[in-house]
DNA sequence: ACCGAAACGGAACAGCCTTTCCACTTCCAC
DNA sequence: GTGGAAGTGGAAAGGCTGTTCCGTTTCGGT
């Protein structure tokens, strides 16, 4: 059977070309903002139901305009990438390098632990389709280069890459829950006190020490089934 | 309906009291022999059903001996814990209280690394039963001692508690696949500088350096669905 | 106002785990 | 060897999640 007017996916924010019917495009927009909250702090994994549930909508709708997770993940996080860059940047323009390179370690754990999703789609290849794999390209050449130019400052120690401090960040994002900065930033301290070259005494630790329950809390931490 | 012989379930790998019948013994340490090597690589959300199948008996069976994952904790990790318990101790008395809690972390997550059930035995409350609370009991002081050695040692930074060790097992334990030790080496070696009072230069650090691979596994980390 | 195409919602289906149950087999005390 | 309790395997029931499909509703051009 022939099919005319076959759903047509968006894969950016803005829509293009034929638009789609004004209910339909709202709907678009209440699918992402949803989307957005929910791969926020459930992670990739999250269900297309229960994002359906969010914006209010059908799952059949949900399924309609974004055929599988990758158009989603596409649509949503071109954008964020650009931030991430952004920080980058910024940080790279820091007057003093290390201090630069804290600045965005501490920026990235948080951040990374309040976005489960964006977490994911940064770190590990595999989600989203050429956008966001464009936009992981344009990260790790900056992110390179703060850390080389921490190196040459002799700050950082010279035998670590971008990936130990890419693994260090996002290690470090999976501790405790949302409300928890404190004892994220109480890790942070101490791994980049383990990435510094030297130092003569311990910097400052935050007073939150963490308790049993966070301790099970990492040690649940398991790769989903898949 | 009045019931006899109810089926006796068995907290400890030696049985009591009235005996299983021949077949029914032989069942049960099968069963523990596939319960450790199951829960060792896929941890303790895995099935009922792959246990039955790597033993080679009918999920009935097993359900029967041990009516929920908690008895076949219960029983498996016993003795476990004695060992968890023997390397403290060991370490406690090296001469240096240094290198003993350096030795006695690196044991730690090589272990839990190999053993992913071992390693939420051990950090999270609310597996397995009453015995194996206790042992958790038994580590708890045991580290804590190890840890306050190496404070008065003048080694170990004064401001952190046995659990921020635990909890930097714990996440390193997760990195990379068994067959990595020398990645998780490296990060442990990263992490017990950061812990150190001070060093004057960075400790050598195996050459396994992270790829982008590794950097994935650690962000698809997350609390299993329950 | 009307009509066909577009879009919608959610019931229905399919796959996967977990748990229960019972007809059949094995053991062992006599 | 035999009787009956103990033990077994795996089919079936139940629950959960992800995906498809189609009868109904909504939209927008005429």
């Amino acid at each position: 059977m022939f099919r005319f007017g076959y759903d047509v996916v968006m894969s950016s924010v803005t829509p293009a070309a034929r638009p789609l019917r004004r209910d339909a495009e709202r709907n678009r927009l209440r699918i992402l903002e949803a989307a957005r909250e929910v791969y926020a702090d459930r992670g990739l994994t999250a269900g297309f139901d229960e994002i359906a549930r969010v914006a209010g909508v059908g799952v059949g709708t949900v399924y309609r305009r974004f055929p599988d997770r990758a158009d989603l993940v596409e649509a949503l996080f071109d954008q964020q990438v650009d931030d991430v860059v952004a920080r980058v940047e910024a940080a790279a323009d820091h007057e003093d390098a290390w201090e630069g390179l804290c600045a965005f370690a501490r920026w990235g754990v948080q951040t990374q632990a309040a976005d489960r999703g964006l977490a994911q789609v940064l770190s590990s290849a595999g989600h989203g389709h050429d956008r966001v794999a464009a936009g992981r390209d344009r990260i790790e050449p900056a992110v390179r280069a703060l850390v080389r130019r921490a190196q040459q400052a002799g700050a950082l120690r010279p035998d670590v890459t971008e990936l130990d401090l890419g693994m260090t960040v996002a290690m470090i994002s999976r501790i405790g829950g949302v409300a928890d900065q404190d004892l994220r930033e109480r890790f942070l301290t101490l791994a980049l006190d383990g990435l510094a070259v030297r130092r003569d005494g311990p910097s400052a630790l935050p007073a939150r020490r963490p308790s049993q329950h966070d301790l099970g809390c990492v040690a649940e931490l398991a790769r989903p089934a898949r």
